[in-house]
RNA sequence: GGGCGAUUGGCGCAGAUGGUUAGCGCGCUUCGUUCACACCGAAGAGGUCACAGGUUCGAGUCCUGUAUCGCCCA
């Protein structure tokens, strides 16, 4: 029974009317009483609440809703839920900014806090005018802001159409989140797969904290080679270049190509350091590069991760004299002290490295063993991928998982786990190969923050005072979460903090992704809801970009190799960039960012969502407005041909009828081609769903549906209409049953697409949600076709195409009536065009004769019309415009 | 330097297992105020498939190399 067909159509105001009807009908409610083959299980990823969401996400999270909607047809029950990455630095640096305040473990806490500011316009505040507070105080503020830009995310989701059950978000600094992975932590703990070790790491002096190697980046930096003299007793003395002559004083050895002619003479004998005069020898290694700067090199503790692989690999002593805060140690080290350099330690001890460098330049100068002037590099550093100054190395201790990156065995089964994922496009596991492969540590997880997940130890004091790093107190799993730094450990009390015979929390908390790599574990209730684990794990999909395929993908198929023994999910769908009209990587710093809400807002959710939906999984796409304009157009064009297929069967002074929608009515030749047609799209659209390829089918379908408005619709809307009788002959009868499968077809088959524009023509005639209709499938189609060939609507199609092109050429009207004409028809579809020539007639406004002749020898090009040529043609004028 | 991907009409893209005259959309040209739609419709023009070799009866499609672009890792 068709409800209520409006007068005109619009998309206009269908988001907030329809996530207002899904919002209160629960359309997307996870019902969790479906079992585990019912079921469809998307980690989605969760977006950093601090940072701004942008057109790629909007691209990507589109591609994810597109699977979750088709996956939610084919009858599946969909657990699709969203989460917040809310813990780390990004947060604790927007909430400086935001509040004006910073961090000071050392402060108490202080009640109904008030931060001076309210938000300063991304303008940044000065470390110097920022209020010190507790870290309680500066974890309660991140929170609070981080409420706050959830809620902003979460709008923009509802809006952009994402089929998310919103009642299951999740924090990765939530309550359950921290249990987690306090728990796994713990677990990796007790089965030695999380350890501390004393070792040299990467180290941002800004931040203080280690960072690991999977959040580096390589970038260019300027610098300077100094070429400098270590002296040989007896002999000329031997010149390196060095960017960084600060570090002579922590010289170890110098290094060189084993098969490097220059230096064999060298190997096996000493030299001596310029003004410290430490003896060091001259070694081996491959991993010399004969053909940078001098082509042997000074291995410091540490200068840089060459100098880490040759501190361990020739086991060379630790000499490191740059401290935490990026300044030259205080203490003149033992190995200087009492030697010619030990006045000069003394001046650049305290310096930061930038100084001392300009202090040992200067005091080359003076010695002599300064050769020649700097000259100017640009060199690659390593950099904290926030961070602005070059990463230094300093030896701390720090907690550390494994990941493969010093074990063999270990790096074969996570290979192995990658051979056992089902990547989208496939290639995209070659990244996750290489990355693996390429791995030459464990993964550093702590982290010298405060806003992030604590990691859950104590360690004893003893009586001596020091802290017993080797023997941590472990909390049992049932007290997680726990804060060391607030809570005492069990069988102490609070008061035992820091004095001997009592013990000291780790201040440190875990990398982000220590947490996020459990995305799987926290969404599905690991160990919290057995039920609801054993309904959804191991997941169907996660989908992410391919920039975080190292980071965030393996760190999660680490997590649950190590502790639940299977890849956390069967298929892993990655999506492309955004590229901007310059073919360049839509960034903000490139300041060519445009806002999402924005864009929804000007072209309509289902608009951008048709954009996104024309890039395949793992291609990068252009930012194209062009596209977005095409998929409005898709939108309204579903509405309108739905109207119009709709408005039929109606009465027309009620304006009501019934809508048929049985199979056995539909008896004419041309809506039974119609419906094979469909058929066939039906078939592919799922196939290419089926295979990820969520594009194909949005064409084949869109190409179909074009065709039916242009051709089919066109060719029996005076059938249809049936003298404007709400019951007519079989004809009328089939036309508009066949019109209306199509219709309830093509909009199953659209929905994923334009959940919004398919939704609202649903609710015109159907009842409940197109979003929990079944997909449609090819058999019921083609039965109903009854054996009728799709290329009979192409002949059909060509037929009025040939009349109307007579038309066109004569630059007359379409309403032009056609007195007489001549149609030649190849062979092949001469049958075809006979069986629909009162459709092909009626929609030409052919009048008077239309002769069927068949195509002569050479007459015709199958390019224009299927080779069909119309000639004889007698056009009359066209019929005066009726009025009103 | 290594790896992955891309290179098809002005623009954005399709083109499984190689097979007759290379498709689609936008834009463009011409025409049409048709009562579903002017956020429209009809007709039309437009490409030596980056380049150079090779395999083949036959290559946009396979192989080799080169160039340009993007990303990742050194």
């Amino acid at each position: 029974m068709v409800k209520g067909v409006p007068d005109r159509v619009s998309t206009d105001g269908l988001e907030e009317k329809l996530d207002a009807r899904w919002s209160d009908e629960a359309t997307f409610a996870f019902d969790r009483s479906k079992t585990r083959e019912q079921i469809y299980s998307i980690d989605t990823p969760p977006p950093t609440a601090s940072g701004s969401l942008h057109v790629g996400h909007v691209f990507s999270y589109t591609h994810t809703d597109l699977v979750a909607r088709y996956k939610r047809m084919r009858g599946y029950e969909v657990f699709y839920p969203m989460g917040w990455d809310d813990n780390g630095l990004p947060t604790e640096r927007r909430v400086q900014n935001y509040y004006g305040v910073r961090c000071d473990p050392s402060l108490p806490y202080v009640e109904d806090f008030e931060p001076p500011h309210q938000g300063t316009d991304g303008k940044n505040v000065k470390p110097a005018d920022q209020v010190p507070v507790s870290r309680r105080n500066f974890i309660e503020l991140c929170e609070r802001l981080t409420t706050e830009d959830e809620q902003k995310f979460e709008q923009l989701w509802r809006r952009l159409g994402l089929s998310v059950d919103w009642s299951q978000t999740y924090q990765t600094i939530g309550a359950d989140s921290i249990a987690t992975a306090q728990k796994a932590f713990v677990r990796n703990l007790a089965r030695g797969e999380a350890y501390q070790a004393e070792a040299p790491g990467l180290w941002d002096v800004t931040f203080q904290t280690a960072v690991a190697q999977a959040e580096l980046e390589a970038r260019d930096y300027p610098g300077h080679y100094h070429k400098v003299a270590f002296g040989r007793p007896g002999g000329e003395p031997v010149f390196i270049e060095t960017t960084r002559p600060e570090l002579i004083p922590a010289v170890v050895a110098l290094i060189a190509h084993p098969d490097d002619e220059r230096y064999q003479h060298l190997f096996g004998t000493t030299v001596t350091s310029p003004l410290f005069g430490v003896e060091v020898p001259v070694l081996a290694h491959h991993a010399a590069e004969p053909d940078k700067g001098a082509g042997i090199a000074m291995c410091c503790t540490f200068g840089d991760l060459t100098d880490v692989q040759w501190w361990r690999e020739l086991q060379l002593p630790t000499r490191s004299i740059v401290r935490r805060d990026g300044r030259i140690t205080r203490e003149v080290p033992e190995w200087i002290e009492g030697g010619a350099g030990e006045a000069l330690f003394g001046e650049i001890s305290g310096m930061t490295t930038f100084s001392a460098r300009k202090a040992i330049v200067e005091a080359l100068r003076a010695s002599g063993d300064l050769a020649g002037e700097p000259v100017a590099t640009q060199r690659k550093a390593n950099f904290y991928e926030k961070g602005d100054k070059p990463l230094e190395i300093v030896t701390s201790r720090q907690w550390y998982i494994r990941n493969g990156g010093r074990d063999g065995d270990l790096r074969d089964e996570l290979l192995a786990r990658g051979k056992e994922l089902d990547f989208h496009p496939d290639h995209m596991r070659v990244r996750y190969e290489n990355w693996v492969g390429g791995l030459n540590g464990d993964w550093l997880i702590s982290r010298q923050r405060f806003f992030g997940v604590p990691i859950p130890l104590w360690y004893p004091v003893l009586a001596s005072g020091d802290v017993d790093h080797e023997n941590p107190i472990v909390p049992a799993e049932d007290q997680l979460p726990v804060d060391p730094t607030s809570q005492p450990p069990a069988g102490f009390t609070e008061d035992q903090r820091g004095r001997p015979g009592g013990f000291v929390g780790d201040a440190d908390v875990m990398d982000t992704w220590a947490t996020s790599s459990l995305s799987p574990q926290i969404v599905a209730g690991w160990e919290r809801d057995e039920d609801l684990w054993q309904r959804v794990f191991p997941m169907d999909l996660r989908p992410q970009g391919q920039d975080i395929i190292r980071t965030w993908l393996f760190s999660t198929v680490v997590r649950a190799h190590l502790e639940n023994g299977v890849l956390p999910w069967k298929n892993a769908a990655i999506s492309g960039w955004i590229l901007d009209p310059d073919r360049k990587k839509m960034s903000k710093s490139k300041g060519n960012v445009v806002t999402p809400m924005d864009l929804l807002v000007e072209h309509g959710s289902d608009a951008v969502r048709y954009w996104a939906a024309s890039a395949r999984l793992g291609a990068d796409a252009a930012f194209e407005v062009g596209q977005m304009k095409i998929g409005r157009r898709l939108a309204i064009k579903v509405l309108n041909a739905s109207k119009f297929a709709l408005s039929f069967g109606l009465d027309p002074e009620s304006g009501e009828g019934e809508i048929l929608l049985d199979p056995a009515a539909v008896t004419v030749e041309l809506d039974r081609a119609m419906l094979a047609g469909l058929a066939a799209v039906t078939e592919q659209a799922t196939a290419a769903f089926e295979a990820y390829d969520h594009t194909r089918a949005l064409e084949v379908t869109e190409t179909f549906f074009w065709t039916f408005c242009d051709d089919y619709l066109e060719l029996v809307k005076d059938r249809a209409y049936g003298a404007g009788t709400a019951t007519g002959s079989a004809e009328t009868t089939s036309a508009r049953t066949a019109l209306a499968i199509a219709l309830d077809t093509l909009l199953r088959l659209l929905a994923p697409y334009l959940p919004f524009a398919t939704e609202e023509v649903w609710s015109w005639w159907r009842t409940g949600s197109v979003h929990h209709a079944a997909w449609p499938t090819p058999d019921p189609l083609r039965s109903a076709a009854a054996g009728a060939e799709a290329t009979n609507l192409t002949a059909a199609g060509n037929a009025l195409a040939a009349i109307r092109k007579v038309k066109s050429e004569a630059k007359t009207s379409m309403r032009a009536p056609v007195l007489a004409a001549t149609l030649a028809v190849p062979a092949a579809d001469l049958a075809a065009v006979r069986s629909a020539v009162g459709d092909v007639r009626a929609a030409g406004r052919v009048t008077g004769d239309l002769v069927l002749t068949e195509t002569a020898e050479g007459q015709g090009d199958l390019n224009v019309q299927g080779g069909m040529v119309t000639s004889g043609v007698e056009l009359g004028e066209p019929e005066p415009r009726k009025k009103g």
